[in-house]
DNA sequence: GGTTGACCTGGAGCCCGCTCCAGGTGGGAT
DNA sequence: ATCCCACCTGGAGCGGGCTCCAGGTCAACC
Protein backbone atom coordinates (compact mmCIF):
# COMPACT_ATOMS: atom_id res chain seq x y z
CA UNK A 1 0.00 0.00 0.00
CA UNK A 2 1.36 3.03 -1.06
CA UNK A 3 1.11 6.51 0.69
CA UNK A 4 -1.25 9.57 -1.25
CA UNK A 5 0.77 10.66 -4.11
CA UNK A 6 -0.72 13.94 -4.53
CA UNK A 7 0.13 16.94 -6.99
CA UNK A 8 -0.04 20.58 -5.40
CA UNK A 9 -0.24 23.95 -7.20
CA UNK A 10 2.27 26.76 -6.20
CA UNK A 11 -0.38 28.31 -4.44
CA UNK A 12 -1.81 25.62 -2.33
CA UNK A 13 2.19 25.23 -1.14
CA UNK A 14 2.04 28.45 -0.62
CA UNK A 15 -0.87 27.87 1.55
CA UNK A 16 0.99 25.00 3.33
CA UNK A 17 4.33 26.12 3.95
CA UNK A 18 3.97 29.95 4.29
CA UNK A 19 6.59 30.30 2.49
CA UNK A 20 5.94 33.01 -0.67
CA UNK A 21 5.89 31.68 -3.66
CA UNK A 22 8.78 34.20 -4.65
CA UNK A 23 10.98 32.01 -2.12
CA UNK A 24 9.89 28.86 -3.80
CA UNK A 25 11.37 29.63 -6.60
CA UNK A 26 14.28 31.33 -4.95
CA UNK A 27 14.69 27.82 -2.88
CA UNK A 28 14.05 25.98 -6.39
CA UNK A 29 16.77 28.13 -8.25
CA UNK A 30 19.92 27.68 -5.88
CA UNK A 31 18.98 23.99 -5.18
CA UNK A 32 17.49 23.94 -1.78
CA UNK A 33 14.61 22.65 -3.39
CA UNK A 34 14.96 19.69 -6.06
CA UNK A 35 13.77 20.50 -9.74
CA UNK A 36 10.22 20.70 -9.34
CA UNK A 37 7.79 18.61 -11.73
CA UNK A 38 6.18 20.89 -14.37
CA UNK A 39 2.67 20.61 -16.13
CA UNK A 40 2.28 20.84 -20.32
CA UNK A 41 2.58 24.33 -19.86
CA UNK A 42 5.64 24.58 -17.58
CA UNK A 43 3.94 25.26 -13.94
CA UNK A 44 5.28 23.71 -11.02
CA UNK A 45 3.40 20.89 -9.91
CA UNK A 46 4.72 19.87 -6.22
CA UNK A 47 4.16 16.60 -4.93
CA UNK A 48 4.15 15.03 -1.05
CA UNK A 49 7.80 15.18 -0.74
CA UNK A 50 8.66 18.51 -1.84
CA UNK A 51 5.60 19.31 0.98
CA UNK A 52 7.91 17.04 3.22
CA UNK A 53 11.01 18.50 2.45
CA UNK A 54 9.37 21.97 2.56
CA UNK A 55 8.36 21.13 6.19
CA UNK A 56 12.37 20.35 7.40
CA UNK A 57 13.16 23.41 5.60
CA UNK A 58 10.70 25.23 7.71
CA UNK A 59 11.98 24.33 10.85
CA UNK A 60 15.83 24.82 9.90
CA UNK A 61 14.84 28.26 9.10
CA UNK A 62 13.08 28.92 11.79
CA UNK A 63 15.39 28.21 14.24
CA UNK A 64 17.93 30.23 12.23
CA UNK A 65 19.91 27.69 10.42
CA UNK A 66 21.42 29.38 7.46
CA UNK A 67 20.94 28.45 3.82
CA UNK A 68 24.63 27.57 3.11
CA UNK A 69 23.99 25.03 5.80
CA UNK A 70 20.70 24.08 4.66
CA UNK A 71 22.29 23.50 0.93
CA UNK A 72 24.82 21.16 2.58
CA UNK A 73 22.13 19.01 4.37
CA UNK A 74 20.35 19.08 1.10
CA UNK A 75 23.55 17.63 -0.81
CA UNK A 76 23.84 15.04 1.69
CA UNK A 77 20.31 13.69 1.45
CA UNK A 78 20.57 13.46 -2.38
CA UNK A 79 24.08 11.86 -1.91
CA UNK A 80 21.58 8.84 -0.82
CA UNK A 81 21.34 6.68 2.41
CA UNK A 82 24.74 6.09 3.54
CA UNK A 83 24.89 9.99 4.34
CA UNK A 84 22.14 9.35 7.46
CA UNK A 85 25.04 9.48 9.95
CA UNK A 86 26.32 12.69 8.97
CA UNK A 87 22.82 13.80 8.74
CA UNK A 88 22.43 13.32 11.82
CA UNK A 89 25.34 14.92 13.59
CA UNK A 90 24.05 18.37 11.57
CA UNK A 91 21.00 18.18 12.98
CA UNK A 92 22.23 17.19 16.43
CA UNK A 93 24.95 20.15 16.28
CA UNK A 94 22.18 22.36 14.90
CA UNK A 95 20.09 21.29 18.12
CA UNK A 96 22.59 22.23 20.04
CA UNK A 97 22.60 26.30 18.50
CA UNK A 98 18.52 25.75 19.07
CA UNK A 99 18.90 24.69 22.55
CA UNK A 100 21.34 28.01 23.32
CA UNK A 101 19.33 30.10 21.24
CA UNK A 102 16.49 29.37 23.92
CA UNK A 103 18.68 29.67 26.72
CA UNK A 104 20.25 32.87 25.91
CA UNK A 105 16.08 34.64 24.55
CA UNK A 106 15.63 33.49 28.02
CA UNK A 107 17.95 34.96 29.91
CA UNK A 108 17.63 38.51 27.95
CA UNK A 109 13.84 38.28 28.54
CA UNK A 110 14.49 38.20 32.03
CA UNK A 111 16.52 41.29 31.65
CA UNK A 112 13.33 42.92 29.11
CA UNK A 113 11.09 41.85 32.81
CA UNK A 114 13.65 43.07 35.09
CA UNK A 115 13.16 46.41 33.25
CA UNK A 116 9.67 46.48 33.30
CA UNK A 117 9.35 45.92 37.74
CA UNK A 118 12.27 48.93 37.68
CA UNK A 119 9.71 51.37 35.38
CA UNK A 120 6.82 49.74 37.39
CA UNK A 121 8.38 50.88 40.36
CA UNK A 122 8.95 54.59 39.80
CA UNK A 123 5.37 55.17 38.52
CA UNK B 1 25.70 58.72 48.57
CA UNK B 2 26.32 58.25 45.20
CA UNK B 3 27.10 55.52 42.99
CA UNK B 4 30.33 54.71 41.24
CA UNK B 5 31.41 57.25 38.99
CA UNK B 6 33.19 55.49 36.52
CA UNK B 7 34.56 56.04 32.65
CA UNK B 8 35.56 53.04 30.81
CA UNK B 9 37.85 53.13 26.80
CA UNK B 10 35.98 51.62 24.31
CA UNK B 11 38.04 48.63 24.44
CA UNK B 12 36.85 48.06 28.02
CA UNK B 13 32.92 48.96 26.75
CA UNK B 14 34.01 46.61 23.72
CA UNK B 15 34.60 43.45 26.23
CA UNK B 16 31.80 44.21 28.72
CA UNK B 17 28.92 44.00 26.00
CA UNK B 18 30.12 42.29 23.58
CA UNK B 19 29.88 45.01 21.02
CA UNK B 20 32.56 45.87 18.42
CA UNK B 21 33.94 48.91 18.41
CA UNK B 22 32.32 49.89 15.04
CA UNK B 23 28.87 48.78 15.80
CA UNK B 24 29.12 51.18 18.95
CA UNK B 25 30.32 54.10 16.55
CA UNK B 26 27.69 52.81 14.31
CA UNK B 27 25.00 53.04 16.89
CA UNK B 28 26.36 56.86 18.21
CA UNK B 29 25.87 57.51 14.50
CA UNK B 30 22.46 56.63 14.27
CA UNK B 31 21.30 57.77 17.55
CA UNK B 32 20.73 54.86 19.67
CA UNK B 33 23.54 55.80 21.97
CA UNK B 34 23.47 59.26 22.86
CA UNK B 35 26.60 61.48 21.83
CA UNK B 36 29.33 59.81 23.79
CA UNK B 37 31.71 61.64 26.22
CA UNK B 38 35.45 62.56 24.62
CA UNK B 39 38.64 63.24 26.23
CA UNK B 40 41.01 65.84 25.11
CA UNK B 41 41.78 63.86 22.58
CA UNK B 42 38.50 63.21 21.22
CA UNK B 43 38.32 60.01 22.01
CA UNK B 44 35.46 58.52 23.34
CA UNK B 45 35.08 58.00 27.13
CA UNK B 46 31.67 55.95 28.09
CA UNK B 47 30.24 55.81 31.59
CA UNK B 48 28.23 54.10 33.84
CA UNK B 49 24.93 54.86 32.01
CA UNK B 50 26.00 54.08 28.74
CA UNK B 51 27.23 50.87 30.37
CA UNK B 52 24.00 50.60 31.44
CA UNK B 53 22.15 51.54 28.48
CA UNK B 54 23.83 49.16 26.30
CA UNK B 55 23.13 46.28 28.40
CA UNK B 56 19.70 46.67 27.47
CA UNK B 57 20.41 47.52 23.81
CA UNK B 58 22.23 43.63 24.26
CA UNK B 59 18.76 42.14 25.73
CA UNK B 60 16.09 44.31 23.08
CA UNK B 61 19.04 43.04 20.13
CA UNK B 62 18.96 39.42 20.91
CA UNK B 63 15.72 39.63 21.35
CA UNK B 64 15.20 40.51 17.84
CA UNK B 65 14.00 43.92 18.09
CA UNK B 66 14.71 45.75 15.16
CA UNK B 67 17.14 48.96 15.36
CA UNK B 68 14.24 51.19 14.46
CA UNK B 69 12.09 50.54 17.24
CA UNK B 70 14.75 50.49 19.72
CA UNK B 71 15.35 54.14 18.61
CA UNK B 72 11.54 54.74 19.19
CA UNK B 73 12.31 53.72 22.87
CA UNK B 74 15.40 55.80 23.03
CA UNK B 75 13.42 58.27 22.23
CA UNK B 76 10.69 58.24 25.06
CA UNK B 77 13.46 57.58 27.01
CA UNK B 78 14.93 61.32 25.92
CA UNK B 79 11.63 63.00 26.02
CA UNK B 80 11.70 62.36 29.77
CA UNK B 81 9.61 60.55 32.51
CA UNK B 82 6.68 61.21 31.79
CA UNK B 83 7.02 58.58 28.63
CA UNK B 84 7.62 55.58 31.38
CA UNK B 85 3.60 54.26 30.87
CA UNK B 86 4.63 54.14 27.11
CA UNK B 87 8.45 52.28 27.31
CA UNK B 88 6.49 49.76 29.44
CA UNK B 89 3.68 49.01 26.87
CA UNK B 90 6.48 48.79 24.21
CA UNK B 91 8.57 46.15 26.54
CA UNK B 92 5.60 44.12 27.24
CA UNK B 93 4.45 44.09 23.90
CA UNK B 94 7.82 43.12 22.76
CA UNK B 95 8.06 40.53 25.68
CA UNK B 96 4.90 39.03 24.15
CA UNK B 97 6.95 38.39 21.32
CA UNK B 98 9.92 37.45 22.65
CA UNK B 99 7.25 34.73 23.93
CA UNK B 100 6.21 33.23 21.00
CA UNK B 101 9.68 33.27 19.67
CA UNK B 102 10.75 30.92 22.25
CA UNK B 103 7.84 29.28 21.76
CA UNK B 104 8.01 28.44 17.78
CA UNK B 105 11.83 27.70 18.76
CA UNK B 106 10.54 25.10 20.41
CA UNK B 107 8.11 23.38 18.53
CA UNK B 108 10.36 23.87 15.68
CA UNK B 109 13.14 21.72 17.02
CA UNK B 110 10.61 19.37 18.12
CA UNK B 111 10.24 18.82 13.92
CA UNK B 112 13.89 18.59 14.20
CA UNK B 113 13.71 15.85 17.54
CA UNK B 114 11.50 14.05 15.27
CA UNK B 115 13.87 14.14 12.11
CA UNK B 116 16.68 12.13 14.21
CA UNK B 117 14.74 10.12 15.49
CA UNK B 118 12.88 8.83 12.31
CA UNK B 119 16.90 8.89 11.15
CA UNK B 120 18.39 6.91 13.87
CA UNK B 121 15.28 4.41 13.54
CA UNK B 122 16.55 3.43 9.86
CA UNK B 123 20.30 3.22 10.83
C1' DG C 1 -14.03 33.44 -27.39
C1' DG C 2 -12.94 36.92 -24.02
C1' DT C 3 -11.50 38.17 -19.67
C1' DT C 4 -9.32 37.42 -15.47
C1' DG C 5 -5.93 35.71 -12.91
C1' DA C 6 -2.41 32.24 -11.74
C1' DC C 7 1.86 31.31 -13.27
C1' DC C 8 6.39 31.70 -15.92
C1' DT C 9 11.56 33.69 -16.54
C1' DG C 10 15.74 36.44 -15.83
C1' DG C 11 17.51 39.82 -13.61
C1' DA C 12 17.61 43.98 -10.83
C1' DG C 13 16.78 45.97 -6.41
C1' DC C 14 16.16 46.24 -1.53
C1' DC C 15 16.61 46.21 3.47
C1' DC C 16 19.08 45.36 7.52
C1' DG C 17 22.84 45.64 10.27
C1' DC C 18 26.83 45.95 10.40
C1' DT C 19 32.02 45.82 8.68
C1' DC C 20 35.92 47.53 6.50
C1' DC C 21 39.02 50.97 4.72
C1' DA C 22 42.21 54.90 4.15
C1' DG C 23 44.42 58.26 6.11
C1' DG C 24 45.44 60.50 10.16
C1' DT C 25 46.11 61.89 15.55
C1' DG C 26 47.35 60.99 20.25
C1' DG C 27 48.80 58.36 24.42
C1' DG C 28 51.80 55.79 27.07
C1' DA C 29 55.34 52.32 28.00
C1' DT C 30 60.49 51.82 27.39
C1' DA D 1 62.69 60.34 21.84
C1' DT D 2 60.63 56.51 19.85
C1' DC D 3 57.72 53.18 18.98
C1' DC D 4 53.49 51.03 18.75
C1' DC D 5 48.98 50.62 19.28
C1' DA D 6 44.42 52.44 20.34
C1' DC D 7 41.59 55.40 18.57
C1' DC D 8 39.48 58.90 15.30
C1' DT D 9 36.38 60.23 10.87
C1' DG D 10 33.58 59.80 6.67
C1' DG D 11 32.17 56.97 3.55
C1' DA D 12 32.05 52.79 0.77
C1' DG D 13 31.06 47.94 0.71
C1' DC D 14 29.11 43.62 2.01
C1' DG D 15 26.29 39.36 2.97
C1' DG D 16 22.09 37.29 3.65
C1' DG D 17 17.73 36.48 2.20
C1' DC D 18 14.60 37.55 -0.06
C1' DT D 19 11.29 40.73 -3.07
C1' DC D 20 9.87 43.02 -7.03
C1' DC D 21 9.46 43.93 -11.91
C1' DA D 22 8.60 43.62 -16.93
C1' DG D 23 6.98 41.18 -20.27
C1' DG D 24 4.94 37.15 -21.53
C1' DT D 25 2.14 32.31 -21.53
C1' DC D 26 -1.56 29.42 -20.25
C1' DA D 27 -5.96 27.96 -17.93
C1' DA D 28 -10.41 28.08 -16.55
C1' DC D 29 -14.72 29.97 -16.02
C1' DC D 30 -18.60 32.61 -17.87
Amino acid sequence: MLGPVSVYTPAEVVEETGFTLDTLRYYEKIGLLEPVERNAAGQRRFSDSDLSWLGLVRCLRDTGMPIAQMLRFAELVRAGDHTIPDRIRLLEEHDRRVQSQIANLTARQRGIHNKISYYRSVL
